[in-house]
Parts: structure tokens; C-alpha cells; sequence
DNA sequence: CAAAATGATACAATTGTAGTATCATAATAA
DNA sequence: TTATTATGATACTACAATTGTATCATTTTG
């Protein structure tokens, strides 16, 4: 029962990291060090990032990645949508069939409650709430 | 993301069809026409509910399960205990070894924050109120 | 052209969930 | 006491998601 995944994990680390930095681009290479995670891992987590409009990327000498969002937009909902698909806490289907009894299931309604709680508070919780150093 | 696993909804949904049976005690093989559930999965539920002190069951011709606690006494979390471990939203291990970031993580402090919400909710959902035809 | 960076992509390992299969044991009733 | 009907115990398999790894291509800079 984990909220959060190691990838949602890694990248929101990874973006605070970018977001607290002073030069204007960081490589991959540079964030390994600082946040002592494995490189190939975290080379495909900014490869991610980078494709859904999170990061903007350089190649080459001098190259690296750099916010392309302003931390006070970047939610947390944000991030887990790309690593973890659609914000959803109850599925109730069998084997991709819509389970029968979805209409009347009071389980689900409580759930939904739940979920919706949930959805409210990760969407409040900011990359900018999360940094320790502001630029 | 998922909160309740299926063992978990099986498991209450069985809870469920026991409370709501008038008579004594109910088999398997009829909860398994009821619920339209894999019979031996549905078995393996039944017995480790009944291991954990939620069901009584009784052997032989007539036999098969009863609650041991009252519906209103049973909780949501109580099943998810059982069959998903301790609630804990938030992990905050790599491979076992804790985060050396722990402490100072404003992430971690979030999610637990939110994770006492969850919680709170959850364990007030009991078997009780989801139940539909009561006794 | 060489070096330093990211881009793309395919593959492997691990884990947790979900489900099956089989035999043992107990209770009941003929 | 034996056949039937039920649960108890346990070991095994299948599948999917998560968590990585490895390799080569491409771009930029000097």
C-alpha cells in the first residue's frame, strides 16, 4: 500500500535538487552525487521528466537540465501521474471487467470519499513547499 | 495505487455476505455461489480469517463459517491488517535500509500527515455500516 | 574530430498479488 | 464403521508492476 512509488520518489528529489541550484543547468551526472542514487535509474527518470515538460534538457559539453516549470506549479499529483498513471486509490475490476456490483457497492462510496481527501491534499502539496534551500 | 487489495475486498465482501445471512453458519461452497469468487481463493480467505479470530468455523456435514465479533466491532482496517500488513502509506526504504534522510525529508512529513487521515477514515468504516439487508 | 552530455530502447531482476492443487482432518449420519 | 461433507494446512504456479541495468545513437561544444 504505497502512495508513493520509488520513481515519483526519485524525481520529485531529483527536481527539488534542480530547483535548489544555483547554476542555471545541472547534469544527471551532478545529481547522482548529490542525491546518491543509482545513474542509469535516475538518467531515465530526467529522460521522463524532460518529455512530459517538467525539465527542459542541453546535450552536450556543459549540457544538463533545468526546471521548466516554476516550483510553486509543479504539485506532486503532477509527478505521480507520470510515474504511477491516472490518481486512482480503488479500481474495483476483475481481470479489466468492471466489477458487477460498482453501482451499489458501499465500499467504493467510502473509498471515493477517501480518495477524493487524498486527491485534494497531494494536489496542495507544491515543489516549492518541498525545498529546504529557496534560490 | 492501490489502497485495498483483492484479498482485502474478497475478505470484507465475504464478511459481508455472513452478516447478512439468517441462518447459523454458511460453507464456502455456498458464499462461493454468492459471491461469484475462485472457490480455492475464497477458501484460503475464509481460513485465514478465521485463523485471525474474525470467523468461527465448524467441520463436517453442516458446517462453515459464522462471525466471531459483531459487524459494528469490525473494522475496515482490521481486514487490511490481516491481509495487507501494517497501514503505512509512506516507506521511506531503499532495499530494506531506511532513508538516511529520514528526519529532515518535508516530503515524508506530508504523506504522514495525510496517512493519519487515511487511517482515521479507514477505521471508520466498519463491517456494519456495509452492510445492505441487516439481520 | 573528440569529449561530454542527453535520447531511445530493450532487457533483467525482484517483489507482491493472485490464484491453484492436493492431501489431511474432523464431524455427521446412515 | 464407513461414506460424505465440510474445513485445515501447505506448497506450488502465474502474472504484473516495480525497480532497476545495459547499450548504442544523437547532439553540442571546443
Amino acid at each position: 500500500m504505497k502512495l508513493i512509488t520509488r520513481n515519483t520518489d526519485y524525481a520529485v528529489r531529483a527536481l527539488c535538487c534542480i530547483a535548489e541550484q544555483k547554476q542555471e543547468v545541472i547534469s544527471a551526472d551532478h545529481l547522482v552525487k548529490s542525491l546518491e542514487m543509482p545513474r542509469p535509474f535516475l538518467r531515465k527518470i530526467l529522460q521522463i521528466l524532460n518529455k512530459e515538460g517538467l525539465l527542459n534538457s542541453s546535450k552536450g559539453k556543459g549540457g544538463g537540465f533545468a526546471l521548466a516549470v516554476s516550483p510553486e506549479k509543479i504539485t506532486l499529483t503532477d509527478v505521480m501521474k507520470i510515474f504511477q498513471g491516472p490518481l486512482k486509490l480503488n479500481e474495483c475490476t476483475f481481470k479489466k471487467k468492471v466489477c458487477p456490483n460498482v453501482k451499489d457497492c458501499l465500499l467504493k462510496k467510502k473509498i471515493d470519499e477517501i480518495e477524493k481527501e487524498v486527491i485534494l491534499r497531494l494536489k496542495a502539496i507544491t515543489l516549492e513547499s518541498l525545498l529546504i534551500n529557496k534560490k
